[in-house]
DNA sequence: CTTGCTAGG
DNA sequence: CCTAACAAG
């Protein structure tokens, strides 16, 4: 269970951030996701794989006391993000300025000021997946050279930026529980892999998760097939992906398995927002 | 509630015929279908609406005790006919030679020997629906002068028939709840009602069920738009229509409105079998 | 409103 | 195995 933020010292001072990939935002609003989202003190919800469009999006899908910000893909009922908060938002910008980010309603980036004296981008991300073939593989690898590029210029430009979303990326042997049976598996394919490596490793990212929680067994997405979820036969592909600004304030972080209104779990990190 | 066969004096001279749209063999069958035949007391059941491939036709849709014949149409999922039988079967046709009753699999007949002196027929058909668009209604007229011809066949080679199926035709006044206000509604245009006029007045067929019943609100379908079966708000298109010999030999006909396991309810049909 | 197909995951 | 679109009813 998700402590409540007013178990901090000074909790208005922490900002929760979740990243849920909903599969359908439909489908997860009938399972309870605004039941869930109502207790879990969240301040900010990044939301993928929203498959709603516009005219179906009506009141129940935005409950009181949120901003809600919706990109979805041109193609119906297909991918999409979305960015709830309940903290005001400066700004939103969608897409990433290339082919399928933009047409396929894959990033969302909402601007914040928190009066720490930089602006706070927070963004939900949906990388492709690979799994449906060669071509998907192709689009997917494409997607992951044009958003390097991008992620290379906001850290040249020192923006403050939480990337939240579904990577369709394990990173390493600890974020999946079959290993060894999915190398050539998309998702944990060698160079998707090496990808999250220079993203961390050279341009100097965080995974917020993995820079407070070391345990293995923490997954986010288990297959619908068999018993997966129930055996915990799963994979860490959604994250929290930061600038190194947030490096020393967080604080807490979270796969919560238990919420059941879609395949992926949401995960949930603790902020402080503070001036150094 | 349907009688019992046992309650007839000879009960092993009385035939009971079911008709059902199930809408569905898959999902009928998940629904119940199978247990209901089960305590029928039924010995040839007409199906309509199959949509089930020769694959997916597997044991569960075949119980012990009965002899299954399926007519599948071309197109997955899509329309299709069955006859299943207790009763021994000496011969199975399908089609009727024109286009859309052998490609959509809408005909299928099995020739019983029941030692009355002359072979009976009995059929399953699906008329096609003209709901969905003009060029669908055309189909369906052309259906109809096809079907005539066929029908006037059989009745010129004396043949001994129980057509059973899902007509889309309601009859008259008496066999929909909504009278006036379905005038312009494919199933209850003037001119389809009069091609029943002409089935019956002209060319001698009987419509079991109204031989032996005249009451009105007895419905066979019912739309799955609001709260249509639960209000009786139906149509009566589903038939079993017969040869004049079967005039006096229909002993009894009830639609089992309770059984929902389709948008159709079964429609049953006791026919004595003897020699005048 | 429902079944089943298809694409996508 | 699940979601949603689609065609058909």
């Amino acid at each position: 269970m998700i402590p409540k933020k007013s178990t901090y010292a000074d909790d208005k001072k922490v900002l929760r951030v979740v990243s849920i990939n909903v599969n359908g935002l439909r489908a997860s609003e009938k399972k309870g996701l605004f039941d869930w989202l109502a207790t879990s003190d969240a301040d900010v919800v990044c939301m993928q794989e929203t498959r709603i469009n516009p005219e179906q999006w009506t009141d129940k899908f935005k409950p009181t006391g949120w901003h809600t910000h919706l990109f979805p893909a041109q193609k119906a009922g297909y991918a999409g993000t979305a960015i709830y908060s309940r903290l005001p938002i400066k700004s939103v910008k969608t897409g990433l300025g290339f082919d399928i980010a933009d047409t396929q309603g894959r990033f969302i980036c909402a601007t914040f000021d928190f009066g720490i004296g930089i602006d706070v981008n927070i963004a939900s991300l949906y990388l492709p997946s690979g799994s449906s073939g060669d071509d998907a593989q192709a689009r997917k690898d494409v997607f992951l050279q044009e958003y390097a590029k991008i992620l290379k210029q906001w850290r040249d430009d020192n923006q403050s930026m939480i990337i939240c979303g579904d990577y369709n990326i394990v990173h390493k042997r600890i974020d999946i529980k079959n290993w060894s049976g999915n190398q050539k598996a998309s998702g944990c394919l060698p160079h998707e892999r090496a990808w999250l490596d220079h993203i961390y490793d050279e341009l100097g990212y965080i995974d917020s998760f993995r820079a407070v929680r070391d345990e293995p067994f923490l997954y986010s997405w288990w297959s619908n097939r068999g018993q997966a979820r129930a055996k915990n036969v799963g994979w860490r592909i959604d994250y929290h992906v930061c600038t190194p600004d947030w490096q020393d304030k967080i604080v807490g972080a979270w796969v919560y398995k238990d919420a059941w209104f879609s395949d992926h779990a949401p995960v949930v990190v603790d902020y402080r927002l503070s001036i150094d």
